[in-house]
DNA sequence: GGCACCATGAGGGAACCCCCTGATTCGACC
DNA sequence: GGTCGAATCAGGGGGTTCCCTCATGGTGCC
């Protein structure tokens, strides 16, 4: 059986290598170095597996976060398997309650890859051994539903999250109220609420937190 | 004319891309994954060009600064291209100083990784463009003497580093005032020559700085 | 149609942050 | 003995942050 995948990652040098890893019976139909092209080269090639950078730039989510969320929802959509230089238990966990069916790091060998790709094609999930514990612990455990690592950030809603990444990261909030094109008062009572919900004091809190979970 | 190098990565992924996107003039004559295979397949094979990832597992002194130390001290050394998806300050200038002749990041594209080697082997010193102003920072400029990575941080006074480090980790003035059996006014002269030292302009970028050199 | 939730925004206030000028004390250095 | 830097502190001003309350329009649900 071939399978067909997209390599989304903003490293030339790493697309080269991830394609010239891939064994021949799986087919590079397209790559992409950014959300946008990667989005389009998704919807346009519809390949069965996306292989995505978690750190890919770009975005309001961080990247690759914006690509899952674009991608998934829709029928037909790709199994996708994450590539990271991280075995941070936040980005694991982050991507994989996003969508993402599997998480290598670019320490995997070649023909270890190209087995990861064929079994997220058939609906396997797949994850790095030194990755599998966070996995676990991240999810089932409590039984059946998900004690995720990041179930605060489920409180948030999406303009809430995305006030907050803002504000994690340093912007005034006459600043971000001009990036998101709201006035300051509309600024304060996101921010007020991602505190609360949060039980956080005050930004500097947020940045913290936001920064463990490396949300920024 | 035609460069030899020796590949240096402990990702498979990462040498294979290296080595597909060097330009056919460039010979790849060995490869390494550890430290001790690298000393010794550089000392067999004298390329001109050593590329060597920064973040090289093993050894005493961090993997790649081992590396740098057994090869370098002897004639016919060959000229080192640091390869890295870190472009941190203390990683560069650390590398710059243990001997590497260049330091690009993974996301350089194939031709231009190609030209630097090329230019390292001629000896050139090649770095990407937002590494440059960390180097001749931290080089030259001063005047003979090697201005190390955080002559920033000696600008400080101790108390300027005490009042700093708590302000980084989120107090505020009243609270460092408080720690610190001092006024809040005392506090806040504190802050602003911190600030005016550091060419910072707030709290947050102060955060961010002591963040990202490790200081909280 | 109500109800809950979300996003938007306003007004006002207390506290905090940053900058400016200016001051005193103390020890080090030439 | 004067000079210089470090450390301490004050007053004031303008902008920012955080917390209240309150209000409106939209959306999804029963």
């Amino acid at each position: 059986m071939t399978v067909s995948v997209v390599i989304v990652d903003d490293h030339d040098v790493i697309r080269v290598g991830v394609r010239e890893s891939l064994d021949d019976d799986i087919d590079v139909v397209g790559e992409a170095r950014d959300v946008e092209s990667a989005v389009a080269e998704i919807r346009a090639k519809a390949p069965q597996v996306v292989i995505l950078d978690v750190h890919l730039p770009g975005g309001t989510g961080g990247g690759a976060l914006d690509v899952l969320a674009e991608v998934l929802h829709r029928p037909g959509a790709p199994r996708v398997l994450a590539l990271s230089v991280s075995d941070a238990a936040e980005d694991v966990v982050a991507t994989v309650r996003a969508g993402a069916r599997g998480y290598v790091t670019k320490s995997i060998s070649g023909p270890d890859l190209s087995d990861a790709v064929r079994r997220v094609a058939t609906g396997d999930a797949v994850f790095s051994p030194r990755l599998a514990g966070f996995v676990l612990d991240a999810f089932g455990a409590a039984g059946g539903e998900v004690a995720a690592a990041d179930e605060d950030l489920d409180k948030l809603t999406e303009r809430e999250q995305e006030v907050m990444r803002l504000i994690a990261r340093g912007y005034t909030y006459r600043e971000v109220a001009e990036k998101l094109f709201i006035s300051i008062k509309t600024v304060e009572t996101h921010v007020g609420k991602v505190l609360h919900k949060l039980q956080l004091s005050n930004r500097h809190e947020l940045a913290h937190w936001a920064a463990q979970r490396r949300i920024v």
